[in-house]
DNA sequence: GATTCGTTTTGTCCTAGACAAATAGGACGT
DNA sequence: ACGTCCTATTTGTCTAGGACAAAACGAATC
């Protein structure tokens, strides 16, 4: 049996370096040096692909290439975090419950772990159920990840059960009437939802009328989107995972192309370190959007 | 005011060409021709997007650049579907209020949607549900999308609730104890997420345990995933957008690199004109996946 | 410790050529 | 009229190496 073999297009799925950043580092530090087919084109053993996962995880922490790719093998695995000015949270009652939730997630006990969300759901609430417990178990998810104590589909099976509860009890509230007309969603790349869901059902709760479109609208979409609904509000989320050099870009363009009276909020990970610019608002946290929600009702009334 | 322009990055995310098609195009055919900036870089101005834009989605439904390049824009707009070598569905009761769901949707009316498809839901039980309402309604989204019937958004809109409906009425079964233990999920680049739904609900309702992964899992991801949740079936679903030509070549691999003993289920409209392969089973429509469930029990008896 | 300013690193864009897979269209046979 | 084979064209993706600007670093300064 001879071991898969990988074309740049394969590579470039699977590590999510763009088919330029392969080509280059090829070019530049001599890894990864893929074979080649009877076309000359590059084939990637399983190995390199492999290290190259690696590698891409070791910059989404802070590291760079040219360092990374000049370290040996066996050093690679044991690198920490790099920018983790993360200060340890305290080891509090509540911070040992959230570690059990993740505890089952990462025995690949679905079933425990909807029956245990489903029960805080129903002790605190959908308000604090957000704020309290989904906020801070996706923050965690976030460092488990960095740590390379989740492997990627584990990830994504928290991502998707958490949704569902998510959608779940915001499918029971009462379609909003008074609040603001909200169009939910974010630009093509970004996939990351659940920061959407949480911030549509703190919105819901106080009664905004929510219109969730989901993810990857092309920006054209957006501002058609928020003509056609006659929304009051866009409101667009970036993971901590997507390209901060990219946003700025994409908000003023976003903001060209929109009716003017129509309010855009910027929320998620990825706006942490963005600074604000006219015509927009940014929202670093949960709590800021509830008290965008109560100025811009001030405004109305 | 000046227009808004485009790089060749934003025109490739909002158009989904790839910057190497686009620079082809303009060598090849002369479109689309963008000014360049002080750098020399690409700048497309709004109104060629817009026609690249709609270019993309007559070749979406079969017609060839080339031919699309050549035609002048009055002409463009007018060109119905290609491929249609579809019947018209009678104009039964049962088509008629598909068409009505599909109204509520156009009129931007989430509301009166969610209401009428829970009603629905109700009144036919999960699998017809599954099989009468929602598989025939995504159907005709695709072809109202087709023919320009529906924006992009409005789709989103549709998917979106329908997502929801379906992901509740799954949290609602009780979790599978007997079936296969099935693991879901679709590939890098497939965001496509409803077939996988309905799947998920018929199968849960024969009690199988189905472990949802959501979408975009990495080959070497899923295989993972296959091995620690020690999965009996992964199931995989390919929608009509994602190119065909792909879908050979990405079986072939995630086969190789998956344990043996897992069984490969495909499905999804992308894989209709798909010719099977050995390790594989192909489910071009919901009732093959019921049957496969059927002929995995029967083996295992 | 914080801020400024050069230097290095790094990703993305550029041109232009080659080739193989997919499709169209014609010729042929049934 | 319909299906099948074959050839020509169309089309996307790959290759190579060069250029440049933005981000990150690190040293010197306040």
């Amino acid at each position: 049996m001879n071991t898969p073999s990988f074309n740049i297009a394969a590579v470039e799925r699977d590590t999510g370096l763009s088919k330029d950043v392969l080509r280059m580092w090829e070019r530049r530090y001599g890894f990864p040096v893929p074979d080649r087919d009877s076309n000359g084109e590059r084939c990637y053993p399983a190995e390199q692909v492999e290290r190259l996962r690696l590698i891409k995880r070791l910059m989404d922490q802070g590291h760079r290439p040219g360092k990374l790719i000049a370290t040996p093998a066996e050093e690679l695995t044991a690198l920490a975090p790099r920018r983790s000015a993360r200060r340890e949270p305290e080891p509090t009652a509540e911070a040992g419950e959230l570690a059990e939730l993740l505890a089952l997630i990462k025995q690949h006990d679905a079933g425990a772990y909807q029956q245990a969300m489903q029960q805080r759901l129903a002790r605190q609430g959908l308000q604090r159920f957000v704020q309290d417990t989904v906020a801070p178990l996706t923050r965690r998810v976030g460092e488990y990840w960095e740590d390379g104590n989740f492997e990627v589909f584990e990830e994504h099976l928290f991502t998707e059960l958490t949704k569902r509860l998510l959608r779940q009890a915001i499918a029971a509230l009462p379609g909003g009437q008074r609040g603001p007309r909200v169009l939910l969603t974010s630009v093509p790349e970004e996939q990351h939802v659940l920061g959407l869901l949480m911030v549509e059902a703190l919105l819901a709760l106080e009664g905004a009328e929510c219109i969730p479109l989901g993810t990857q609208m092309p920006l054209l979409e957006i501002a058609r989107a928020a003509s056609a609904h006659r929304a009051d509000i866009v409101a667009l989320s970036f993971s901590v995972a997507f390209p901060v050099r990219q946003i700025p870009a994409l908000l003023t363009q976003l903001r060209q192309i929109m009716p003017t009276e129509t309010g855009l909020w910027v929320g998620g990970g990825g706006t942490a370190r963005l600074t604000g610019q006219p015509g927009m608002t940014l929202l670093p946290t949960l709590d800021a959007a509830l008290q965008a929600l109560a100025a811009w009702r001030e405004t109305q009334a």
